[in-house]
DNA sequence: CAATAATAGTAGTGTAACGAAACTATTTTT
DNA sequence: AAAAATAGTTTCGTTACACTACTATTATTG
């Protein structure tokens, strides 16, 4: 395992600097979550609009929100209780699965996202230096990954670096076709960017992930 | 000002880049905080004791742990009161001011200090390449930093990189006395790498910081 | 030097976020 | 057909936290 072999041979020095980074990370995220209470929302309904705008079709679920915000499904359900009672959400019950209910964020809701408080936190780090923020944004990604590893838990992430991803291209000049093979259905090109509750991730993944959204072969 | 530049000019990548470091940082806050209640301590006293066990002496008050807490001084009062009760915290009071009192983190709080459910935080940081490491902490102290300013807040931070620090030396061979031109004081050298409330962001620091604690000229 | 303002800290109250457990209603497994 | 698993909701109790009002001390100011 990776980690042990950094974390039992660390020096005072780069215990000192992770201490720093972990101290950082709190602090953080402390102000970032304080900051949460614009439009008459609160920081946990905030959490299920920025999730809900981001997720694919197959996670707009309570459920795949409660995993995400690491809270119960009880919990989740009444933070999305009061968006469905505001307009902000709407649910639509599944054909399939006559227990599960899909979730849409209405225009409403789209019209306010603009307004959601954590974007201080978004144009803080659009301040930084270009170089920087892309080695944070990795960074902080492999951080992440260690954490939510250590928890036994999976991480959550898109399909541009997903295990899952397949990709058919019919014929030498025409354009690419994806799909999921985890649930085996064809994926719009505008979907590849979105959250998903199945994200594995992609030691094979068929393309490199890349922050403008296009794809590198 | 400089935010402004790089706010207004953002291209589409830049702007996506920027939006996934804030997401990261608020998934990693809101882990970080959820595995808070270890030793039957909330969040809220871990967070206390964890800034007490490194604020300098001119720091350890109530009031200074509230604003770096971001919360208020009645609420800061309430979660000391509960560390004091469980024999984490003393308290003596000031002989120079009689309505401040010193907190002081006892040798039961620094027992437990290793159980401090944010180690694992930590340790998920020490499990990063020490390269990495290194600029992840920089990255995310200038985010926090232009993060403070926008709220109009100061930041918080050590001696080593802040503008009152006062050095002199005794002799060409001499070993170096430090010095607060804020607080009018002489410091210890264990000082020099502790939180304080008065830090000055350094322009013309007297040296530059180092994480393994240790002195660049 | 008095009057006023500012500061350090505490106490009490109300809100609401959240976890835990119990509960339906479906689907899957055996 | 029975049991187990899953999606989701509801209720209840705890508690973190903000807000307001309050005391005691120090700083300021005319």
């Amino acid at each position: 395992m990776v980690w042990k072999r950094y974390y039992f041979t660390m020096s005072k020095a780069a215990e000192m600097s992770a201490r720093s980074v972990a101290e950082l990370v709190i602090q953080l995220g402390r102000i970032a979550h304080g900051c949460g209470y614009a439009e008459g929302l609160t920081p946990a309904q905030w959490s299920a609009l920025r999730y809900l705008s981001r997720a694919n079709r197959f996670s707009r679920t309570v459920s795949a929100f409660a995993e995400f915000h690491a809270t119960t499904r009880g919990t989740a359900s009444q933070t999305v209780k009061g968006l469905v009672a505001r307009g902000y959400l709407s649910r639509t019950r599944s054909r399939h699965d006559g227990r599960s209910a899909r979730l849409e964020v209405t225009d409403d809701a789209r019209a306010i996202l603009p307004h959601d408080p954590c974007e201080a936190l978004v144009r803080a780090a659009g301040a930084l230096p270009e170089s920087g923020r892309g080695r944070l944004a990795t960074g902080l990604e492999r951080l992440l990954g260690h954490l939510v590893q250590g928890r036994g838990e999976r991480p959550f992430g898109v399909c541009t670096s997903c295990a899952h991803l397949e990709v058919e291209r019919c014929g030498p000049e025409g354009s690419p076709r994806f799909g999921c093979g985890f649930f085996g259905e064809l994926l719009e090109e505008t979907e590849l960017g979105q959250i998903c509750i199945n994200f594995q991730p992609g030691k094979d993944s068929a393309m490199k992930r890349d922050f403008s959204g296009k794809l590198a072969p």
